[in-house]
DNA sequence: ATGACCAATCGAAGCGTTTCGATTCGCCGC
DNA sequence: GCGGCGAATCGAAACGCTTCGATTGGTCAT
């Protein structure tokens, strides 16, 4: 096995030179790093974790799989952000293990990773004085109710629940239904459910709209069972705004059957990944799913480099209009 | 930061004892077993990665993304991987970076896992000596032509391919077509790949049937130039075997585009993970991603207990029928 | 010529763990 | 009562890397 010793000789320096031509920390003549790397390339070396306070080119991603969380939304993100990471010459450990606080804890004083990202985050998340304290840089994909201290990138679901609601109501709707996460999301006080009602609600009042939010669990049935709930509720309905990846389409299946004609009878809008919303022809707010792993690993690789990028950084809800239907 | 010593000072020991009783590589008494144990969880000790010949309790699973490779379907080993290897306390990093034979032996020498996953096999995979050498547990989800040494795990893809064309036969087919995976793949040599076609071809000849087999790359359009040379070089063709995920739908679409009625005019089958066959309502030899995943979790924990399980673990194909029809 | 200063580099200590030879201790047979 | 034995435990070295104070050598103003 090639250590950094062997490097140092081949090159004629000292260990520390060339392990300072590793991490950046010291400023090394341009000579002798072009040597050293050349000595490196040559004798096939390859840094060694196990050694102390050594880096490890990982970076952790946070993601307990909850109850409610739908994987394939999830397994979206963790492509993104393994594809980005990879950009930067990071590997990705996947902490799926809902560990809470202490696994948090844990996972960083073991130095098991150089640098964090969290997601599924909670508006009253426990894990975030963890986050602040433990001393690694970490990036939040989502953001709790107080950001100080903390970098956080998210879509503004506030806005986007404001957004669909100024859509509809722009085009002549006045009663208008929000299915949304399963109830269990909504219980743990998950940040993006939570605030998208809020926006939704807030702007339904505004603008003077009759409106009815249900939660939509998972399983078989649940649509339709959150489809019949919300029409009992609301029969003039005209409008829907969907937050539910795992329903979307059997929802307007479900409409159909029911002998609602989507969108000329219900028109329905749905917060998602683009590519779905585009797959059924809906009007949807974007979910940037590429755009948010993208910008994460950047912002938390900034902090590795010392940066300290801005605590919350909220995207601009984009809407992708395809068949709302004007009343 | 807790350390072993902590540890040891608080249980009044030496730390090599408290090394022992995490390692178990010797005896430790009883009583004092569990006075070490029960300091760690007092203090919240967790075992630090960054130290010479530490455990990592970390699995890799390398899967380079390389051109041809279906994100979702490698999405769903991945899944299933971090699902099985939590069970065994395991995190999984996942190793992207098409870095080849240098790359994983930089991951070995590293220290950088415990144990290896090893997808995107090809026949004669220039990582393979590195695996065999590298003195850690590794285990190959696919197989190489030589497997002495080694330890795989896969589908059975030669009797996939035929027992496609005996299905096929036995309903009085005589004319079938196969869609493949992009022509990269096989350029590459791909087991999976290569094994589906040769038995697939194999078969064909010995139920003395006309077939003609053809890659279909990944993109819009590919799917309709697939479908379009394949009618076009064999016009009566009146059954289809598809060992592409990405494009499977849509070649359903494209043949009932060009007038032909699946399942009655041609019949489509799929290899492929069941769910998506079952959502096309098409029959299928089952990809047991699911099962290929935690079996290979299992042999990689058994060597990684000094047990030597056999080097190659085929699976039988199995067929889910659904909609093929009889001539 | 001299001293101050800065950039580049060195050498050694230190990180938290494993490993291995050495030591202790209790027990058994004689 | 003594030598021998094996299980349990200890202590220290070693692992490959980082870090930090110290040293070198060159430049520049005086």
């Amino acid at each position: 096995m090639v250590t950094i010793l062997d490097v140092a000789k081949h090159a004629g320096v000292a260990p520390s030179t060339v392990s300072y031509v590793l991490t950046g920390k010291r400023a090394v003549s341009a000579g002798t790093r072009v040597r050293v790397r050349q000595s490196m390339e040559l004798l096939g070396y390859r840094p060694c974790v196990t050694s102390a306070h050594s880096r490890t080119n990982v970076l952790a991603l946070v993601l307990p799989l909850r109850e409610g969380v739908h994987l394939p939304v999830v397994m979206r993100f963790v492509t993104a952000v393994v594809t980005a990471a990879r950009e930067h010459g990071m590997d990705v450990r996947l902490v799926t293990a809902d560990g809470g606080a202490a696994g948090l804890r844990g996972l960083a004083n073991g130095g098991r990773a150089d640098a964090f990202l969290v997601m599924d985050v909670e508006l009253d998340d426990e894990r975030v004085p963890v986050l602040r304290e433990m001393g690694r840089p970490a990036v939040l994909i989502g953001h709790p109710a107080a950001v100080t201290g903390l970098t956080c990138i998210d879509l503004d679901f506030e806005a986007a629940g404001a957004r669909c609601v100024d859509h509809l109501a722009d085009l002549g709707h006045h009663t208008i239904g929000f299915l949304g996460a399963p109830s269990v999301v909504y219980a743990r006080n998950t940040g993006f459910a939570r605030r998208t009602l809020a926006g939704f609600r807030a702007a339904a009042v505004r603008r003077g709209l009759t409106s009815t939010a249900l939660p939509t669990e998972a399983g078989g049935g649940a649509a339709d069972a959150g489809v019949g709930a919300l029409l009992a509720e609301l029969p003039e309905v005209s409008a829907l705004v969907v937050q539910n990846e795992a329903v979307l389409g059997r929802v307007v299946e479900c409409l159909r059957a029911e002998g609602r004609r989507v969108p000329d009878d219900v028109t329905v809008m749905a917060i998602c990944p683009d590519e779905l919303a585009g797959r059924l022809r809906l009007t949807s707010i974007q979910l940037p799913v590429d755009v948010l792993a993208r910008r994460a690993v950047e912002l938390v690789m900034a902090k590795l480099d010392g940066r300290q990028p801005p605590a919350l950084t909220l995207l601009p809800p984009k809407l992708s209009p395809r068949s709302s239907f004007r009343r």
